[in-house]
Parts: structure tokens; sequence; C-alpha cells
DNA sequence: GTCTATACCCCGATAGAC
DNA sequence: GTCTATCGGGGTATAGAC
């Protein structure tokens, strides 16, 4: 693990946990053990920092949504849509809780996308037979994501047997 | 509105919008017209002074729930629920705000009383004939949170027509 | 790439006059 | 109750040596 690398895994951690107001740059130094102006020689600023950590973040993000995207049926989709709450990585834990950090504060660009998902789950939802498949993907992606949500703050802890109490009204 | 009040409505705002992290004692003593000083003289300190709208925030959900929590019937509690979300006044947008910015970073005891909230509403799911009450409830909770939460980030274009959809589901 | 030293500003908080 | 003045400390960021 090189420096910059320990440098954004503490960052990570902190801001993730704390958020990013509440977090120095010399905290982050001290913790990652190396000196505090090379975080400004790698990242330019503290903000340039959180930027980078937002980037992977992103990407993260895609990734974990494309097999929805990409799924042959609707079935498929919305079985799919579950399986993403089973299968978050411990590891990847502390980018979903930074993302829920900036979602909070104003200015945050994630509509794009959540757009596409959004339309994706109506599409699923309507070849399923739902009569208001517009609601109710809303409905559902908001339920999934405050499972997400419970689940990378460790607040729920019967998890599987929350996810198939789920799973069961949308693709039994 | 006395110099005090016009302090804690700036401070309201601001940390509601922005965190608490991100807005020093100047620029709310700047906004709201008065020395930064007498924020002191008031408050004691910048936690003092969150702790006093943290203090206005609990006795406003405590009253914002007590309609669901003295319900005569099931179907009552319920029907409250929504109606609940329908009332959200505006003026009072950015305490439930607030709420949402601290609940975020650790160590905030919203659970004692969330936890009876949660058991009234596992009682009025069972008494309605729904088979797991328990997973219900938790799962309406975290609708009802969620809408609340669109609604006063004005993210809900659609409230209405979104509450009734909810309340087809729960109380028919 | 990495560290040390340092600039410089702004933050939370206090003292004392009115 | 309210303001002005001020302090000590910690915050981000830069310069320069290695």
């Amino acid at each position: 693990m090189t420096k910059k690398e320990r440098i954004l895994s503490v960052a990570l951690y902190r801001f993730a946990h704390e958020g990013y107001n509440a977090v120095s740059t010399a905290s982050i130094a001290k913790e990652a053990e190396v000196s505090e102006g090379l975080i400004f020689k790698h990242f330019k600023s503290k903000q340039g920092l959180l930027d980078t950590l937002r980037e992977e973040l992103e990407s993260k993000m895609a990734a974990k949504v494309q097999p929805v995207m990409e799924a042959a049926t609707a079935a498929e989709a919305l079985h799919l849509v579950f399986d993403l709450l089973l299968n978050v990585d411990p590891v990847d834990f502390n980018y979903w809780r930074l993302q829920y950090q900036l979602k909070l504060n104003e200015a945050y660009e994630g509509h794009r996308s959540a757009q596409l998902y959004l339309d994706r789950l109506s599409w699923a939802l309507q070849e399923s037979g739902f009569p208001e498949p517009e609601m109710e993907a809303q409905l559902l992606f908001e339920i999934v994501d405050s499972a997400l949500k419970r689940i990378v703050f460790e607040e729920l802890p019967e998890k599987e047997k929350y996810i198939e109490f789920l799973r069961k009204k949308y693709a039994p």
C-alpha cells in the first residue's frame, strides 16, 4: 500500500464516519503516518482529496447497478435488485456511507444516473403487472436505498430475513 | 423577534442546510445582525446553540407523533401515519432537515422513542391482519421516514399523489 | 515522492465597557 | 442584554530542502 493509498484509505474512513468538515488534514496525515504536506502534493487541496474519493465512489456505484440495468427480463431485474442488497461487500461500506454523507448536503449530482435506474425499475414493475409502475418504482427505490443505508451503518441485524421479506413483495 | 430568536432562527436554517461544522458562529452573527459575543452570552458555546435547537426539535417530534400513539383503533393509527406526512408544516421543514443532519453522525439518541413508535406500528399492522407485523413495521417506518425526508428537502413534487398511493397499501 | 517549517487566516471563546 | 476588542489554537495551504 503506497502512501497515497494510505491517505485515501484513512480519508475515506474518516469522511464516511465523521463527515468532511469534521476531519482535519492534519489528523488524516497523522493516522496515515505521512506528512501533512504530502496530502496537498498529491491532491492539491482537501477538496481535491474528497473529489478523488467521489470518483471512486461513482465508478463503484455504476458497477453495482449494472446487473439490474442489463438483466434480460423484468422478473430477473427485480430479483437482481435484492441480490444487490445481499451482496454488498463490507469492504465497500465506507464508500456507501460517504455517499449518504454527500447526498445530504445539496448540489450532489447523483440525479442523472438515478433517473435511468428509476426508469428501469418502472419498466420492470410495469412488465410484472403493477398498476402504478412509476409510483411503485419511486417507492421501491426508496425502500432499497433505506435498506442499503441500514446495512452499511450496521443498523439492520436481520439483514437476510428482511431482504427476503422485501423480495416476496416484488419478485415472488 | 428578539435577538436571541434571530440567532436561533439563522442557526437553524444554516445548520439544517449546510451542516453544523460548515457554519461558523461569526457568519451566524453577521446574518442575524448581532455581535458574535452575544451568541456565547446566550448559549455558552456553539454546541450549546445546537443543543437548544435539538431540544426544540425533540418536542416538535413528540408532538408530531402523538396522534398516532393515542389513536383509538389500529385502522385509525395507520390512517394518521399518513396524515402526519400530509400535514408537515413548511415552517418546520428546517427542524426536520436538522434531524436528518444529526441522525447521520453517530451517537444520536432518537432510538428510545423510535422503538415505542415501531412497537405501535407493529401492533397496528398485526391488528390489521398483516402476517409479519414486525417486519412490516420496520418497512413502514422506513417508507414514511424517506417520504418525510423527500418532502422537507423538496424532492417530492407529487406529494399528495404519492402519499395516497402509500395509504392504499396500509389503510385501504 | 516525501518531509519540515512556516504563513496566514479564521474559528470558538472570553473580558470588560456600556 | 449587547457590543467591541482580543486571545489562543487549529485550520488549509505553500515553500524549499532532500
